[in-house]
Order: C-alpha cells, then structure tokens, then sequence
RNA sequence: GGGCCGGUAGAUCAGCUCGGAAGAUCGCCUCCUUGGCAUGGAGGAGGCCGCGAGUUCAAAUCUCGCCCGGUCCA
C-alpha cells in the first residue's frame, strides 16, 4: 500500500509523527518520539500491574462503556449473530465482527440493519486451541468489538479519518489512556478477495484493535476501488479489560467469579510474578508453531532463574484452570446459539471443546460436573446475554449428554485397551496401535497411558503420524465463482401476491433457454423450496432460479421465439406451487412441534420441499424413540386443525429482532435492513424467504414417514402433506385390504392374525429343527446297519438322509466319529448333492476324491479330507457318481 | 465433506489371517446345597453372525453395495 494510504488528516491536527520503528522496521504514527513502535516483539507489555486506563474494569463494563461511547458519537447498537455463521456456506463460525454483515450488506446487495453500527459479536477461533490457556491471551471464544460503516457513492458516511478520531478519542476519554500511549502501525489487510490499509493501534505493549478500510478489489497484480468502503474495526474485548485490569494474564481478568471457584476448589493461588513473566515472554514470541510452547517455557524459566520443572509445576495447574474457563465459556455460547455436539462439522468443535475440558478436570482431579461449570458462566454472563439464561436448562443438558457420551467413549476404551495389552501379552504398545486407539477410538494417548498396566511410551511425533493418516490427497473445492448475468434486478412479485396465477411481463434477458422478466411471480429455487414451473408464451418452464438479483426463468425448449423487449403471457404451475407452499408451510409446524416436544435446542439445519416428498433436518443429540415420534406428528396435525393465520410480511429488522429473537434465522441468518417473518401465529417465528399458506389448515393432514440420525446430533424428518400423502394413504390402506384377503381376515384384526402366524410359523421351524436333530441319531444307526466292508473300510455307507442338506451334514458329522468308515450321503431334498466323510483312521482324502470325481464326470466338487461336498448338474449322475467312489476307494 | 474402526445370545466380546455343523464370560430360568441371603454345584433357555447382492461344492469368515454406531481430521 503507498504510503499515502496512511496520511490522516486527523493525524497532521493532533500533532502525530510518522516514524519507523527500530526493531521491526514498521512505519507507525505516534504523538511523541519513540524507538518502537509498540507492538509485542518489539516491547515488552508495560501494563501489566501499571494498568494505563482510568480504572479497572471487567468484561462486562468493558463492553458497555464501549458500546455507549459509539452510541453517543451517532452509532446504533446492533445485537450480536449468533456464532454460528448459518447464513454462511464458507465457514462455520463468526470469527470476526464483520461476519453477520459477509456477503451480502459488504457487496452492496442489501442494506445494513444501521448504518454506522456498533456491535460486540461473540466469536469463536480455533486454530489455536492448543494456545489456550498457556500464551495468557489466547481465547477459543472471545468478542470483537466494532463500529462499521457501509460508504457507497450515495451514502458515504464516514471513512479513515473519522474512524481514527473515533478510537483515539475512546481510549482517551472513556478510558483514560494518555495520548502519547497511543500509536497506530500502518499494516496491510487482506481477505476474501478484497484488500485494505490498516491500523495496528497499540497501547503498552499491547494490539488492542484493528483498523481496516477495506476498499480495494484484489485482481492478481492490481487492485480497483470496490464500490462499497467499509469500514471494518475489531476491538479485543478481553484485551480492553484484561489493559484496564493489568492482571498477570487475560484469563485472570476474564473469568471472574468462574475462575475463583475453581481456584477454591485446587486450592491454588499462583504466583503472580510467575504468572506475569509467563504473559510477558508470551507476548514477545510468535506461536503459531508448536515447539514455540517449549521455547516459551524455558525463557521464562531462565528469566525467572528456575527449572521448566518448578515452572510447570506453578503454572500447569493455572494452565488447566484456565483451559477449562475458556472451553467451557466458549460452549455455552455455542450450544445456546445451537450448536448441537456432534462427530461433524460444527458439531465436533463442542464435542472436542468437551472433551478437553474433561481432561483438563481429570487433571486438576476435580469431581466438579462441566455442567456445574457452564452454569456459572451463565450466572456471569446473565444481565447481558439474557438469552443465556433462558435456554439454560437446554445448554445443560446438551452438557451433561455429551458428558456422558464421553464417559461411555472411555470407559469403552479402557476394556479395549485391557484386551488390546492381553493380546501384547506382556509387549510394549506399539505406536500403531496409539495412533488406532486415538484415531478410530477417541483415546488421546495420555488417556491411554493411564488406563494400560504396563509402560507405555509416547513418541514426539504422534500427532503428526495422526496426521499423515489424514494427509490423503484433498478434493479441491471448486470455487463457486459469482454468477451474475448482464439483465437488469428482477422485481419479485410473488411477494405482493403470492396467490398470483397468470400475470404479464416484459422480456428483459434471453440466452438459449433462459428468459428473465422485469417483474415475475415464479417462485425462484431458495429456502430448500423448489422453483415454479409454468408457461411463458406458452413455452414450459420447468426450472426457476435466482442468479445474483435477476431470476431466471429455464425453459424446457431453447427453441421458442421469445425475444427482448417483448411483452410474454405467464401462467404457473399452481398444483405444484400450492403443493410446494403445502410443505414449506409444514415444515415450520413441523420445526416448532419438534422444539415443543424436544426442547430449545431444535434448529433447522436444513430443509429441502420438493413436490412428493419434504425434509427437514434439526439439531438433537439423540434418535427419537417412538413416543417422541408420534407426539411431534400429532403435535404438528394439531396446529394445522388449529386453523391459525400464518402472516408473511416484511419486517424491520431490529424490530423483528427485538419481538422475536434469534430464533428467527432459522434457516440462516438474512441480512438487511428489512427482514420477511413469517409468522405461523403463536407457534412459530422465522425469517423465511418462502411461500406460504395464509392459513395452517391449508396445509392439510402432515405424515412424518420417517426420522434418521443423518450425522450425531443431527435429526433428519421426512414428511409428506397434501398430494403425495392422500397417495400414501390409498397405497396403503390398498396394501391392508390385500393383506387382510391374504390372510382371509378383517383389516382390523390383521395384525393379530399376522402376528398369530409368525408365532406359529417360529414354533413350525424349531419344531422341525428338534426333529431333526433327534433324527440324527437314528439316520447313522440305520445307516451304519447298512453298511458294508469295502477294501480297507470296514463301514462303508451309502445312504440317503431324509430331511435337508443340513440333516445330512449333521449324520456325517456322527459318522465320521465312528472308527473305519466312510460315508457317501445324499439328501431327499436336494437330489443334485452329495455328501462325502470319513473317520480320520481311514486315512483317504475326501476332498480329493471329491475333486477327481467331479472333475471327470461334470459338477463341481471340493471339501478337506474328512468331508466334503458334490454338486452334479443333473440327478441323473447321482448312481453314476457313486459307482465311481466306491471304486475309487476300493482301490485305495 | 473425507479417513479409520466396529455391528455375532439380554450385556461385554472371541471366532474372520488361512471358508468346512455358531462360542466364552456375565446375566436369565429350573433343580441341588442353606434357616435365609451371599456363594457353590448340576442342567437349560436364549442367535435371520446388521441388510442385500456376488464368488464358491460350501460364507459369520472373501468381494461389492447399502444401513446403523463409534472416532479422528477439515
């Protein structure tokens, strides 16, 4: 970026420099003549003890005092997104401020909810997970503070300068921090395609936030203005308490009362000086690899004139606390914005973030339930996350279930680690056999190490063999690139009149079978509901999609003579748009019968309507048993009967916010200023794109036909209404009629008569079986009888089992206990097989002799020496077969 | 989304390499031992070896597909 970039107006009025720093080489502005430019590898924290700000405060007043300054300078406070970015196919977390407002209000496409904005959004990183707990400012989740603003050319509102203004005058008004402790590093940004110049603002050591304007498009080698500036700044919110507190490290200025109580508990202290060192040479090292913990460890050791033993031995107990505030704060966010613990996706993140914080439990030897834990971050967090509290029964028992499954996992592991050594016999583990335990049984070596009898020893490089395991040749992910087509925005009217059938429009786009209106009422594919499907000119459409702000209309044909400019008659497919209505309708009823029967937790995950068949998919951490099955469908039939008005309308956002919550972005978070609700009235809120029925009873009868688990903590519900159920009706009560003539009963005793049969037919079947093995006995009595001396063979027998193969494989399993015999056996009901045994004494190979025999006469035939089996294409060969034996072990 | 492991009696699992009448332990039932219980002894019931194809004379076992569970990675 040229160095104009960072040439504030703002600076040149309050007097700033421009320098260099002389460790890192940055150029940065500051009030005073300084050496460095104040970022952590360049200067050591000076705040910790000496805190700079007026007076210290926790992350609570932190929050406030920053969200009501940036009221008080025009800005509107906006409620944070949810954490997890459902609105967003790209990633599953909000990491960043920025995130509720990525795509669509950054592109210009929509309106932001305020303009300027200031926010506190709750996120969640992890890509330094293993950080946690160890460097004193690495947190899984974390909040980043903000104060946007969306500039197009018709609405500029502010940029750099202001935005400076805006921070500098904060810290020192509100907060208290001498101007000449301010200093602003010039960086570049960069990210998803759009770049920016940047401020670092550093206090004491310290990157409290970011600056960034982002402004330009990224094109290789170039870069071109975007037509939207924003202004993107990122606030560290435990950063700006942990400065105003200047504690030895984040943590012990973040958690509160969280972490005093397990302190109680341990019953360790920590030594602040310790401590304190321990965040100051954390704060100077970079680390983003792993052996930089080690590096970190012995520095402080040497600077505080200790072994890394003793050092640990001070710290770890800290380091576990620590872990355990961060991860059980990070879940609780997570699991109240609807993340259900799962072995995917976003899922695993929580069930990992429990996982560790069992361990790190285990460690401290603490009996404390997580669940205990979780409770009291909500306690904290109550007065300013309200919802917290509101959902707290769901939040702990996701806990507890998870806590549980983790219990199972172990203790699952540790009878598998108990054979697994009996198998070794004495042998030491083999690394293979660690990787497998971890890999395929969640057992993380250490946890391995405890539960085996003998040494186990774990190499440095385990994780990394783990992840060779992984390293198999990734799919690249196609980029999905913009689509956009040259035609002007399509007005929706399906909007203002969703009943709309037949209507008339200006042809504005024609590309081969692709026609797009200047205003239509075909229900483009969105929200997992399908496209409409009609006529135009009477050509048919059979698909419907939106591709940027235009909808595209598919035609079966290319071959129409529709051109630009032309005024079209369109007609919908109304059966299919009223079915479609019918099960996008239902599927909000079904959702809100879900959450009635299951609990708060339920949200939709995923939804797709089309004609014959509709799904949804919710969060819950378990199958549904029948009870609960059936009390969701009569649930859901009992809202249809109800006959409630469903009401489709435009909403302001922050209104519709206040009324009804997050749960409105069921389906993912819209943004803009304007949001549609549809609002099945008294059950069921969501921001929905959809078309709906005005009423439920419109929907008519639902039919849930099945539930599945499609991952861990994910439901899938398949239902059907309208249409396809009155099919499913006639198919079935078809199927009972024949069934009942079948059984010559009444349909209403068919189940007894059919469940009446099964029985009988069982008894019929063991019956037999009995029979047969008490057969047996008698058939190789008889058999022997009939037996005669042939070469060597003192019995040998021909003799034809009645019963099936088995049977005779049963009688030839007797006679080949019973000294020199030799038996040939054939089975009344398979005519084309032969059976050969013979005692072990009389020392001939029946599978050979098997072997020869059908090899030269045709079948096929095969066994070991003291049976084997015969298969002849035709009865016929039988005799024939037999004959050729016989001889064969005559001459034997 | 991808990798790996697994599905055999009510429970926990063996058997699968190398195909040849389905096993162990616990639990359950009956009887014996005891004043009663714990225990001990004798006997017994209990299996579509997840489902479906294929290979084979023969499949729990080999191959393929599907379903279900577990687990790791993104």
């Amino acid at each position: 970026m040229p160095e104009s970039e960072y040439d504030l107006e703002f600076f040149k009025t309050e007097g700033f420099i421009r320098q260099t720093c002389k460790s890192c080489g940055q150029a940065f502005w500051a009030r005073t003549e300084r050496d460095h430019c104040g970022e952590s590898p360049c200067i050591e924290y000076a705040f910790i003890g000496s805190p700079p700000t007026n007076r210290a405060r926790n992350v609570h007043e932190t929050r406030e005092a920053f969200l009501t300054f940036f009221e008080r300078n025009g800005h509107t406070r906006v409620k944070r997104y949810p954490i997890t970015a459902r609105w967003r196919d790209d990633v599953f977390f909000t990491q960043a401020s920025i995130y509720g407002f990525q795509p669509w209000v950054v592109k210009g496409v929509v309106e932001p909810p305020a303009n300027p904005l200031t926010i506190s959004q709750t996120c969640v990183r992890f890509n330094d997970v293993d950080n946690v707990g160890r460097t004193g400012s690495h947190f899984t989740m974390f909040e980043m503070m903000a104060h946007h603003v969306f500039n197009s050319d018709d609405n500029f509102i502010y940029f750099k300068d202001r935005t400076v203004e805006l921070c500098d005058r904060m810290m020192r008004e509100d907060f208290g921090i001498h101007p000449d402790k301010l200093a602003y590093v010039e960086a570049e940004w960069k990210g998803g395609g759009n770049s920016g110049p940047c401020f670092e603002v550093m206090i004491d050591g310290v990157e409290i936030c970011t600056l960034v304007f982002m402004m330009y498009e990224e094109l290789g080698d170039t870069r071109k203005p975007l037509p939207m500036q924003v202004v993107d700044t990122g606030y560290g919110l435990e950063r700006m308490a942990w400065l105003s507190q200047g504690t030895s490290s984040a943590y012990e200025a973040v958690f509160g009362p969280v972490l005093e109580n397990l302190k109680n508990q341990v019953g360790v202290e920590g030594d602040e000086k310790v401590l304190a060192e321990y965040s100051k040479v954390a704060g100077l090292l970079n680390l983003d690899n792993p052996g930089t913990l080690r590096e970190l460890r012995e520095k402080v050791a040497v600077r505080l004139g200790i072994s890394v033993d003793q050092l640990l031995q001070e710290t770890l107990p800290l380091e576990n606390m620590y872990v355990i505030c961060d991860h059980t704060r990070a879940l609780t966010f997570m699991l109240n914005d609807g993340v259900v613990p799962s072995n995917v996706k976003s899922g695993y993140f929580a069930r990992m973030l429990v996982r560790r914080a069992m361990r790190a439990l285990n460690v401290l030897d603490l009996e404390q339930p997580l669940a205990d834990i979780v409770g009291q971050h909500i306690e904290y967090f109550r007065p300013d996350f309200p919802e917290l509290d509101e959902n707290k029964a769901e939040i702990l028992e996701l806990v507890e279930v998870e806590t549980k499954k983790y219990e199972e996992t172990l203790s699952k592991g540790a009878s598998l680690v108990e054979r697994i050594e009996e198998r070794l016999a004495g042998e030491p583990m083999a690394v293979e056999d660690l990787v497998e335990l971890y890999d395929s049984h969640g057992l993380n070596p250490e946890v391995v190490a405890e539960f085996a009898s003998s040494e186990v020893t774990i190499p440095d490089d385990f994780y990394q063999r783990v992840a060779e395991k992984h390293s198999t040749t990734k799919d690249e992910v196609a980029e999905i690139g913009d689509q956009s087509i040259e035609a002007p925005r399509t007005e929706l009217g399906f909007y203002e009149d969703s009943l709309r059938k037949e209507f008339e429009a200006k042809v504005v786009y024609v590309a081969g079978n692709e026609v797009a209106l200047d205003k239509t009422f075909f229900y483009a594919e969105s929200g997992g509901q399908e496209g409409d499907h009609g006529f135009i000119e009477g050509n048919r459409v059979i698909d419907t999609q939106l591709v940027g702000n235009v909808i595209v209309h598919y035609l079966e044909d290319a071959s129409h003579h529709i051109k630009v400019g032309d005024t079209v008659k369109c007609q919908l497919d109304w059966v299919r748009r009223r079915q479609l209505m019918r099960h996008h309708t239902a599927a909000h009823i079904i959702n809100a019968a879900a959450r009635e029967v299951l609990g708060n937790h339920i949200w939709q995950t995923g939804a797709h309507k089309s004609v014959d068949m509709a799904r949804l998919d919710i969060t819950h951490y378990a199958g549904l048993t029948d009870e609960e099955f059936l009390e969701i469908e009569q649930r859901a039939n009992h809202i249809v009967m109800e006959d409630i008005p469903v009401i489709s309308k435009p909403m302001d956002r922050v209104k519709a916010e206040a009324e009804y919550g997050m749960r409105l972005y069921q389906g993912g978070a819209v943004p803009g200023k304007e949001i549609r609700v549809v609002n099945v009235q008294g059950v069921d809120v969501e921001a929905c794109g959809g078309i709906h029925c005005t009423r439920t009873s419109e929907v008519g009868p639902i039919k849930i036909l099945r539930s599945k688990r499609i991952q861990d903590g994910v439901l899938r519900l398949e239902f059907i209404a309208g249409k396809p159920l009155y099919d499913w009706l006639v198919h079935h009560s078809n199927a009972v009629q024949d069934l009942s003539s079948i059984m010559d009963t009444k349909p209403e005793d068919l189940v007894k008569a059919v469940s009446k049969m099964a029985t009988e037919h069982r008894a019929l079947a063991k019956a037999s079986f009995r029979e047969m093995v008490s057969d047996a006995d008698r058939m190789v009595e008889e058999a022997l009888d009939r037996s005669e001396r042939i070469g060597r063979v003192e019995n040998y027998v021909e003799y034809e089992v009645i019963g099936p193969m088995k049977q005779a494989t049963a009688v030839s399993k007797a006679l080949a206990k019973t000294k020199s015999t030799f038996a040939v056996l054939t089975s009344s009901q398979q005519p084309t097989g032969l059976l050969l045994t013979c005692s072990e004494d009389v020392g001939v190979d029946c599978g050979k002799i098997a072997f020869e025999v059908s090899t030269k006469l045709g079948g096929a035939g095969g066994g070991k020496n003291t049976f084997a089996q015969i298969s002849v294409p035709e009865a016929g060969m039988v005799s024939k077969v037999k004959e050729h034996i016989r001889q064969l072990v005559e001459s034997s």
